[in-house]
DNA sequence: GATAATAGCCAGACCGGTATACCTACTTTT
DNA sequence: AAAAGTAGGTATACCGGTCTGGCTATTATC
């Protein structure tokens, strides 16, 4: 590891990565040059192509590692609580801190969804969010079965709505730039648990 | 109305917006050039800087034709429905007709949400997207009134909800790239007001 | 000395936008 | 009715800037 500046933390490659993250999220896929990622990272252009081999494939590696930092959070925030109904509610709030913590430089919702809306039809990109988004789903599914270990199906499709409902929240949040939206669809998860 | 080729239909106006309402879908705004809009409308550089002056003043009469466009639909959809829960669940299969029809092409979801997706934090062009999602779910709270004359709070969350479910279940749906999802929540949505 | 980073330049393409010049149809003035 | 003007179209060339990606020469660390 030679010539960094020693200011600096981490490889090249978590930097640019991470300097891409960034960049991704408040100006786009489309509207992030090279030239800004490397100089954000503060790492040479030479160094971003001997790391990715594209800057598509820079892309691609900031979807797969949103999408586990995502997983992982899950997971985190879940653990601690009891019942399957606050697991649930866990997700949710998941949701409501980012949006939260990213209000000051300007939230504009799912970073994930957002990139998949520049990517063409066919792109790989896109199948990776739909992946994320499925497992979410699935990850509610499992909390639901739990509330409803005679009815699988109704589990399933309650799941479903769930994540319908988070993700128009999380759509129109991104679109108000604040949390408000994502409160709304808490109280309603809420109520949809109670109901149960 | 001078020179222009008599095979094409219409104003330069109309066609620029046209080739542009379908490359933004297609490939994003970022994605579509100049060049490439006035080449599908079949049009001379100079009539789109006559009648457009700018680029994003072009996205933003994109983004008001369709929020027109929309509106217009709901509307003519509604019209023949006898019930109240007809015409919300006229709203929702508008939707299925849209990515039915546009699978072929390829179906990427909502133009007016990957739109606003592009743009940054600020600018006005997501400000008409969210303008215009407020509105469908005004429109969603009205036929709610008419169901529940006596619980108009429980009628605007009722529409906050099935508005977050239908734009949840159009982004998955962009994501998968039909329009299954878009069944699912008319599903839900029916079930919802059957138990009203 | 080998390795791996650095700064910086360059190529080729594409970007949004402008400039020039010509053409045609309608409209106004004579 | 004829002539002149105008509005809006056409086509093409061009501008400065930025894009991705690669290249070289240099420098610092092992």
């Amino acid at each position: 590891m030679p010539n960094r500046d020693p200011r600096a933390k981490g490889t090249a490659h978590d930097r640019l990565l991470q300097a891409a993250s960034s960049l991704f999220y408040d100006n786009g896929i489309g509207g992030t040059g090279i030239d800004a990622i490397v100089e954000r990272a503060g790492v040479a252009k030479k160094s971003l192509y001997n790391n990715f081999s594209s800057k598509s494939d820079l892309v691609h590696q900031y979807l797969e590692a949103r999408h586990a930092e995502w997983l992982d959070l899950y997971e985190r925030r879940m653990a601690p609580a009891g019942t399957p109904q606050q697991r649930i509610l866990a997700v949710i709030d998941a949701y409501r801190d980012h949006a939260e913590h990213a209000y000051e430089r300007g939230f504009r919702g799912c970073g994930l969804l957002n990139a998949a809306a520049e990517l063409d039809a066919g792109d790989a990109g896109r199948k990776a969010v739909r992946k994320h988004k499925e497992q979410v789903e699935d990850l509610l599914a499992g909390h639901l079965n739990e509330l409803l270990p005679h009815s699988p199906d109704r589990a399933r499709r309650l799941a479903a709505q769930i994540s319908f409902l988070l993700e128009g929240a999380m759509a129109r949040a991104g679109l108000e730039g604040d949390s408000m939206r994502l409160l709304d669809a808490r109280d309603m998860v809420d109520d949809m648990l109670q109901a149960l």
